[in-house]
Parts: structure tokens; sequence; C-alpha cells
DNA sequence: GCGTAAGGCTACCCGCCAGTAGGTAGGCGG
DNA sequence: CCGCCTACCTACTGGCGGGTAGCCTTACGC
């Protein structure tokens, strides 16, 4: 019945070796984070990428290297995104606005490259997630260090630079996790989940410098 | 110049099934919160139950089966223990500071319980995401509706009841984050990280419902 | 036009590990 | 003390998937 001739593998067409690394590498992202590090096999990135799995191993190494490729280079773009969205001579609530909707432009771009470096990274053990958790704690720092300098600028002392470092943990976090929820709902803009962001973490701990401080209201242990 | 007898793999003592599938699950959730699902090997699991593979799967099924079983033992453990820290006749920002210091009590007594749920529930495709992404949705909701509550009460009206969705997603992620955080700080105690989340986001809310805004000091798109 | 190197492929290997077949042993009812 | 059910084991298989050996084939330089 049918005519289908069984079509013999057509060959991909030559291109150079830096194209043909990019599109692998953008295969490989795609498909790690569909199914994260170990369910994605070579040959589905292979067959995605439109090459055959030799050349993979040729141009990028084993499945590990080509996974550690990806990490890094949606790494380096997330960074540099971020980075492009700083203005780095504005008082630090401005500098933490810039910052997190440039992050969340991103994530709304780049939604593939935000699910591997969040969710996927983990779960490789040793090298990459040391790396992934490196690329956090600079993030969290950086937080810290405006946190912090709005505090001091205020004149709270050893106070907050002390509970700085969760504060800006459990801040890097909601940053996070309100990505994730974003993912759910495109309409919302970067503009207003920053905002909200801000009107949280930024009142709230305006307040606590003024010396406001919620505390339980009945004596608890 | 050893006397090292070859050790013929000593049996096992009897023991009633109920008690071995608890040991089993033990060791399942140690195994799988240190390598993950993929990573983890049913004949690791055995050897660290101190039993031999077929036990565990005339016992628990296959390995898909003895993860789920994992996940949802210490997904009601959590449950259960935020459940019995909350007073359900408290004001609502009591009851978030009461059921925030269970759960931070939950993740540092039972850590390798909260790694499982928090970080490997994630990676095994499919079911068990959902079954996760389901249950965390609940205590979003849980926490949106305390959130909304406390908005309401205090005459703001459906706008809390909109961004409250996105700010529990933040807040609940801020909480995971600082659980994260809390297992390399095994010196800050439960209340004290739970008055920090407290601060920060109640403060920030309540500021919010007082008509106090945050929003970028320059005209910007 | 023709050599040659870089681009590309098919077809295979092999180790690892989930899952099983089939057998041993020990306690409890009779 | 005898059978028998249940707890428990050793020892295997089957296939999936990472990784490779060895061979075409196209374009570009000369």
């Amino acid at each position: 019945m049918s005519e289908e001739v069984p079509r013999p593998a057509e060959r991909a067409k030559r291109l150079p070796r830096a194209v043909r690394e990019r599109q692998i590498l953008d295969a490989a992202v795609s498909v790690f984070s569909r199914y994260g590090y170990h369910s994605a096999s070579m040959d589905e990135i292979s067959e995605v990428a439109g090459v055959s799995k030799p050349m993979i191993y040729t141009y990028l190494g084993s499945k590990e290297d080509l996974f550690g490729a990806c990490i890094r280079r949606e790494a380096t773009r997330l960074l540099e995104a971020v980075q492009d969205g700083i203005k780095p001579d504005l008082p630090p609530d401005m500098q933490l606005w810039h910052g997190l909707r440039a992050f969340y432009r991103f994530v709304a771009e780049y939604r593939e490259s935000w699910t591997v470096l969040h969710r996927q990274a983990m779960t490789v053990g040793g090298a990459f997630a040391a790396e992934i958790t490196d690329m956090r704690t600079r993030a969290i720092e950086l937080v810290a260090a405006l946190v912090v300098s709005a505090g001091t600028r205020k004149g709270l002392g050893e106070q907050a630079e002390f509970s700085g470092a969760g504060l800006s943990a459990a801040l890097v976090g909601a940053a996070e996790s309100l990505a994730d929820w974003a993912l759910d709902h495109p309409d919302v803009s970067d503009g207003v989940l920053a905002s909200w962001l801000m009107n949280l973490v930024w009142l709230g701990f305006n307040d606590l410098v003024e010396g406001e401080i919620w505390k339980p209201s009945e004596s608890d242990d």
C-alpha cells in the first residue's frame, strides 16, 4: 500500500564544526531539561540534533562532558543576562530590582536553560552539583552584600550581617520558586514578579532595620 | 596470614514481614537520599537493609514501587509533623509561625526524609513528580489561605487574592531554601529560622496591606 | 580534476543492573 | 517429631544504553 521508501537514513549536510557543536548543545539542553541527566539517552540527543552518535563523542566527549558543557554554557548565559540588567551605580534596592527583572526575563525566554540549571544539575553527583552550588552561593552572597549594605547604611550593625546569610538564602529560594511558578503563568510579566519579591522582602527588611520586629504573641519556648 | 573465614553470607534472622518492610524502607530512604533515584542500586539498598534483593521485590515490588513507598511514607510523616505543630484557633500569623517551626524541626530531625522529598523526588519522571508537585501545591494553597485571610481581615480585597498565589509560592520556596541552608548550619534553631521568615514575609505583607508599596524610583518601562 | 582531510555514518561491543527462577532453612501447628 | 508455610537465599538473565572501530563521502585547495 505505502510507497514509503524506507528512507535509508538520509545523511546530514556537511557543516562546520562550530555550528554542529551549537546544534548538539541545543539538542542536549532540550533533552536533558525534559528527562534529566540519567534518563536522557545519547541516542535521543543525537536524534534531536539530527546527527549520529559518534559525532557527539568526537566533538563534545562523554555524556558527562556533554552535560558539563551544557551547564557551563547556560550558566554563563544566565549570569550575563543578569549582569547586563544591573546598573551598578544605583542604590541597593534598585540594583536588586533590575537584577530580578533580568532574571525573570531570562527564565521566560530560555525556560529549558533554567530547568537544566535549576532542576537537573543537582541530580548528577559530585562535580556539577558542586559547580552549581557554587554559582548559587555566589548569587546568595551577592544578594547578601546588597542587603547588608542597605542595612549598615541605615545604621544596623552586625546583627544584620549575621542573619543576612540566612535571609539571602531565603530570598534566592523565593526568587527561584517564583520562577518555577511563573513558568506556569506566562501572562505575569517580569516586572510584576520582581515587584512582588521586592514588596515582600524589601519592605520586610526595611521594617526590620527600623526596629519593627515580628514576634510570637504568646510566650512560647 | 588472615584466618578470615570467607564468612559464607550469614543468613538474616527470621523477622515478621512488617518489621522487614520498615527496615527496607529505612535503607531505601537513606540510599535514595544519598544517590538519587537513578544512581541508587537495588543491590546497595538490599545490602544496607541487611537483606537480599528478592526480599525487596517480594515485599515492596519494583524499584519504582519502592521509591513510591518511600515518598509516601516520608510525605505523610512531614505532613503529620506540621499538622501536629499547628494550633488551628490562633490568628493566621501565629499559625504560620507554628507551622514553620514544626517544619524546621522535622527537617533537622529527618534530614534524609527531607532530601528525598525535596531533591530526589522530582528526578523520577511522571507520576511521582506529579505527586510531589501536588503536595507542594497544597502547601502553597494552605499558606495562601492564611495570607489571604489575613489580607481580607485587614480590609484588602481581590488584589491580595490575586497576588497571593505568587507570594505564597515565593514564601514556600523561601522556606524550602532556608531549610537547605539550615542543613549546613545545625546550630541555628527552628525558632530562629521561623522568625527570620516571619520577619521577612509577614512584615512585608503587612506593609502591603497597609498600602505601603515599594516601587522603582526612576520611571522605567 | 584529484588528493586529502574533515565531516559523517553503520554496526557493533560490553558492563551494569533491574528483575527472576528455583532452591534452602527454621519455627509453629499438630 | 513431622510436615509445611513463610522467610530467606544464591545465582542467573536480558536488555538498555554508553562508548567505539572502522568505513564512506563531500568540499576545498591547488
